[in-house]
DNA sequence: TTGTAAGCGTTATCAG
DNA sequence: CTGATAACGCTTACAA
């Protein structure tokens, strides 16, 4: 706490008061009298009183602050989905602490044995990569912590959901290589826990059997460790641009796979799309001025942290206990450009 | 606070000892036995006791949380910053309470009463474009509450500072483009009231006057808004272009600006570099994915956050108060590319 | 080695 | 309309 910090003690003890009758005026409680209540807002504010927070949240139960669990907050993606979490939030007073897992189950299992004695009045989370066991989570929830899962979700756990239409959005993506000619179709993919690797895969799989194109398990790989490990995603590159077999597009299934996979092919030289073809899930707001220009899945970020929030909010607000709980599946957005145009090989 | 939450007390009852001896018992206080230690441990862990840091912060005066204030989260940048800081924070147990000013000045203000009501141990720093009243920031140093600025800073304030060096890596894009045979140079700089925007213009200046290549007030342009107003960016870029006496290269100095101006150029279909040079301040980590492959000077983000959260935390965790601060100038790192290569003008 | 009691700043309850 | 008191969960003199 600040020093200089003034006290409702120590107000009433200044205007000879009680401090239930300082703490009433403050809340400009119309059970005190217009000048008496005058008086001490007038005394708070010359004296720049500010409550206590940790005070208040003993008293009340409530922090008025929320934590986010996400991987990483240096990428296009989660950055822009806490901008829409922080939108929310800040407007109705609420303040945001945001953790990062790094992927790392262990990591995540810490922050939020951390959180949750923070007093935080609920939680957004995406999933780390590594996460299989959801007990924590689980806990949590049935301790009557509110909680919204965004993104990277555990379909088994009863909360409020805010995700991208994974499913759709690969398919489509699948769609458009195929119109422009590529048959052979590779997909990398983050770790294969995670919720929106599955979608994203199973969309595809829909579009490759609808439009009967050639599958092999050897063209869907998966990372980790998300693209952060240089090493693994060398080796899934590499492996995919040697193949006997060897795809003619990658499709890569994440914001950070799209870049490095585009870094991977430029660095051996290969050419997109007449080489290969190259199309991903990416948020970065320039990709129309990379090298070649990049045909995207783009997801609703911001719309996605603002939504999560709102519906936390409202949770934690609510009279009742929420027993009803929603899924929102927000509709991604295709952009094609030159990395996946028509193939002429 | 969550609903099933078991306190001391509760312990304490069910144990049939007094709440003191399990606080200190949970503390792992020498003074208790071991049996008696062992016990209380055992049961808290069984029955997933968590301490409740309202209670925690309101006795200690400490939160163990701390406040960063930056303009935009969504940023390469400010989110490799607060990568760097959130490292650090977490591994010494505090928590990191984020907040964007969005450059308003305005909104800046609001953010910081109410963080400063959160009982927050310490503030870290990065102004808002829009800000020329350092007033708020003075009084909480003034209150004792320990404050880090770190990349926009209020050179006036006495606290600790990080910054990168502004003035040598704008000092070195000059001259770097000089040699390569540019000499008339434009400068795109966010807000004037901001320390980054003055110490980089100092730099190149020094550089113009060195090589004694022509300058003009003209050819220096700022961005109130710091390239998030697209018009004001069209209008400024549009005017460098059209002139009489047109700069045959463009220094942007900061992140935004940079990817922003790219996108200028491109959409006006001026050549890069062969119509323009381009060059700025960016920490997009694939710059050299871009088309042209831009050249950048690069800040150590990260090492900045991280160096910053140092500075705080060990001020807050000092045991008299802090008097002599310090200024810390990290290095910049130039990466000449293809978009500020010799031009054949 | 363990217990008792006071207090951190706030508000809700009850009295006056 | 205002005041006294207790309580939120925890720590820390001081006592035993």
């Amino acid at each position: 706490m600040k020093l200089g910090a003034i006290t409702i003690k120590d107000i009433a003890k200044a205007l000879e008061l009680s401090a239930s009758t300082v703490s009433r005026a403050l809340r400009d409680s119309h059970e005190i009298g217009a000048e008496t209540k005058k008086r001490i807002q007038d005394y708070a504010a010359a004296n720049n009183y500010r409550p206590n927070l940790a005070a208040l949240s003993l008293r009340k139960g409530r922090s008025k602050s929320i934590g986010i669990v996400l991987s990483n907050v240096a990428n296009n993606f989660f950055s822009q989905i806490i901008d829409g979490i922080e939108s929310i939030a800040n407007s109705k007073g609420y303040n945001v602490i945001i953790t990062q897992s790094k992927d790392s189950a262990e990591r995540e299992k810490m922050i939020i044995n951390d959180l949750s004695a923070r007093s935080i009045d609920g939680l957004i989370v995406s999933l780390a990569a590594e996460t299989t066991d959801y007990s924590v989570f689980e806990e949590l929830n049935n301790e009557g912590l509110p909680m919204v899962f965004i993104d990277r979700i555990a379909e088994s756990i009863e909360t409020h959901k805010v995700v991208a239409d994974n499913f759709a959005g690969a398919y489509e993506a699948v769609r458009h290589l195929a119109g422009n000619g590529y048959k052979k179709i590779a997909l990398i993919a983050n770790n294969r826990n995670l919720s929106i690797s599955k979608e994203r895969i199973e969309g595809c799989v829909k579009a490759f059997d609808e439009l009967g194109l050639e599958q092999s398990s050897d063209w869907v790989r998966f990372c980790a460790a998300g693209g952060s490990d240089r090493g693994e995603m060398e080796n899934v590159v590499s492996a995919l641009l040697s193949m006997e077999n060897r795809p003619d597009a990658i499709l890569t299934l994440s914001d950070t796979l799209s870049l490095k996979t585009l870094r991977m092919l430029k660095n051996k030289n290969t050419a997109i799309p007449d080489d290969i073809g190259l199309m991903g899930f990416s948020n970065f707001n320039n990709a129309d001025l990379l090298e070649p220009a990049l045909s995207v899945i783009y997801q609703p970020s911001f719309e996605m942290g603002s939504l999560a929030a709102k519906l936390l909010l409202s949770e934690i607000e609510s009279k009742r206990p929420v027993t009803k709980f929603e899924k929102h599946i927000l509709k991604t957005r295709i952009v094609t450009r030159k990395s996946s145009a028509a193939s002429h090989l």
